[in-house]
DNA sequence: GGCATACTTCGATCAATATCGAAATGAACG
DNA sequence: CGTTCATTTCGATATTGATCGAAGTATGCC
């Protein structure tokens, strides 16, 4: 059981990059990291960004080979806050979720 | 039209402090920053916080007398984020809002 | 074994941010 | 008008955080 805190959700969200990462698991598909290249920063940046979002409760990552398969920690997330994560991929990306 | 961006939003609600205020301003009545001074920071940091809730779209201020009456802009939030401050203060605190 | 691939960790830098005390503003009140 | 009260602004400090390049780790492939 991992710790879910309230705040440190909301800031893991509140940045941009990170934002745009959830978004890219939000069809419930497992991704590597290097399927985040294309956001604009290096790859120690999208680690560290990673790292942030699993501190947060909000991805797990287990290692297949040589990559990182990510997921969101949707049924987790929907359960210790219910509707908070639907309504922010609603609020960014509307009609796409 | 105030201008609300998400990340802004979630980064404004990623504060123990300003998740404390906007908490106190759920039920809709206008409060004074007077109000929040049993949070632990001091009378500039309280402003700091209210700042950054104003420039969020989250609160917005009117000056009555000599205090200035903080509102919560739920209509303007609800319209931009449905659905998304709810989850927020459910999650916060359960059953109460 | 040796090399490429996929990340992570380290160390550094630079920008934000949370906080405070002190000073400023501005309204109310005597 | 001078004082008090409510809040903001200013200036400083200290912490956190985003980013990078370089080096480290671990896996797969030849």
């Amino acid at each position: 059981m991992i710790e879910m805190e309230l705040t440190t959700l909301l800031q893991a969200l509140g940045d941009p990059i990170r934002l745009q990462i959830v978004g890219g698991l939000a069809d419930g598909e497992p991704r590597a990291c290097g399927s985040f290249a294309h956001l604009g920063v290096g790859a120690p940046t999208i680690s560290h960004h990673f790292k942030v979002l699993r501190e947060a409760g909000l991805v797990e990552t287990h290692v297949q080979g040589r990559e990182r398969l990510n997921t969101l920690r949707r049924e987790a997330i929907d359960a210790d806050f219910p509707g908070l994560l639907d309504s922010v991929l609603e609020a960014a990306w509307p009609m796409k979720v």
